[in-house]
DNA sequence: CCAAAAGTGTTTAGACTACACCCATGG
DNA sequence: CCATGGGTGTAGTCTAAACACTTTTGG
């Protein structure tokens, strides 16, 4: 006999913009609910491993496709799903929104961005599993320089400051934030500069992703 | 149509005792891998949820009953299980050792502590399980007191610094970790002393719960 | 009285925190 | 020339690390 229970996949993909993190949503187009902001996600097919099967889903339902992923946490709670027995397996994505475009298309009407303090109505029980994400984005932000994974690969520094003040939620002092940065040495200062708008340029940096695996080998940490 | 993927939980426990860290296996009553030691574990029913199916399972593979248990990682790769498509839900879990008596059941012809240094061949992908929860437990202990699931109520000060010294595998400076937990003020020191053979007799502690709640909500954290 | 394990303080170095002014550009 | 954001250094405090001898018991 086989199994009742299914199995699907769920993705909390955060992106961050000029100062806000936003999560990516789909609109269903199937009950059950219907026309309801779901995180994007389905069943998990028979030939392909867990996260062959989130990606596959994301770019089906969004379009995107997505380089930092982990697993997050499996739900399997009787009645998360009106369908009957679903156990998910969530994913925790980051990724640089202006990477790709949206583009709906199976099982969902339209793919959104949604600042994560905007959020609407939750399909299943996705507030939880969005809340367990965003915990875990802001813990691990502070002793995994993961934050680079939501910048463009050259950036200023303050786009590097604002974007620590708006995931821990805090002021953070910038000669001290700089300094604990530059010690780590997983920055490469570029010799070129940006001016935006009005104001002094700013050097432009890059993430010297060798240093950092180097440095988890190591298993040395970060911390903020 | 009804999924062919299949669902079971399998459970990563540890045990300490004088010196060791074990954990608890059974051996294989049925094919595959027909008397192979492995993980207890097993397909999750329709009406529980994975928590209820992996305390079922340990209970009737082995007859412990576990009070720490977490959710380790869901292990989803094609051709890890020779029945067909199969995924587990691995959680991960803490006990005294001489808590309960072991004893198989159902599934297992017997149910056995192994040194985590003394292990035998495992079946399935249980090998890359258990390093995985080797690491949890090893980065974990450095950041939660959880040491204290794997001691008895009341235990000497040198006990605790023992279970870290052999599961950090590195000389801990008995003065320095003694500051550190008596600064965190989670160890009541009761008024009553053992002697174990020849030696100065030692005080016993006990683990202050509330106060350890207390500081997790906190958000306080506890380094090693 | 000797061996074994428990218990206990101080000093030093490094890390973290707090804090304010000058610089380069665009408008 | 002024408004805006970028960039930089130092002093004080706190925490972590290194380090050795005394105490109490059993044999």
């Amino acid at each position: 006999m086989k199994s009742k229970i299914k199995l699907t996949v769920d993705a909390v993909v955060f992106g961050y913009d000029s100062g806000n993190i936003s999560v990516l949503l789909v609109k269903r187009k199937y009950e059950p609910f219907k026309d309801g902001w779901a995180l994007p996600g389905g069943f998990v097919l028979e030939n392909e491993d867990l996260e062959q099967a989130v990606q596959r889903e994301l770019s089906e339902e969004t379009g995107a496709r997505i380089n930092y992923l982990e697993q997050l946490y499996t739900f399997g709670d009787l009645g998360r799903d009106p369908r009957g027995r679903v156990v998910s397996v969530a994913y925790f994505g980051l990724v640089k929104p202006n990477a790709f475009k949206l583009t709906a298309s199976t099982d969902a009407k339209k793919a959104e961005w949604f600042d994560i303090k905007k959020l609407p109505k939750l399909a299943f029980d996705h507030k939880k599993i969005l809340k367990i994400a965003i915990e875990r984005l802001q813990g691990k932000i502070t002793y995994e320089p993961i934050g680079f994974e939501l910048l463009d690969k050259k950036f200023p520094f303050s786009d590097l400051e604002k974007l620590y003040t708006t995931l821990l939620d805090r002021e953070i002092d910038r000669r001290n934030f700089k300094k604990k940065i530059t010690s780590l040495k997983v920055l490469d200062e570029l010799d070129e500069k940006v001016s935006i708008g009005r104001g002094r340029p700013a050097s432009l940096f890059s993430f010297n992703k060798k240093r950092y695996f180097q440095l988890k080998k190591e298993g040395i940490i970060f911390e903020i």
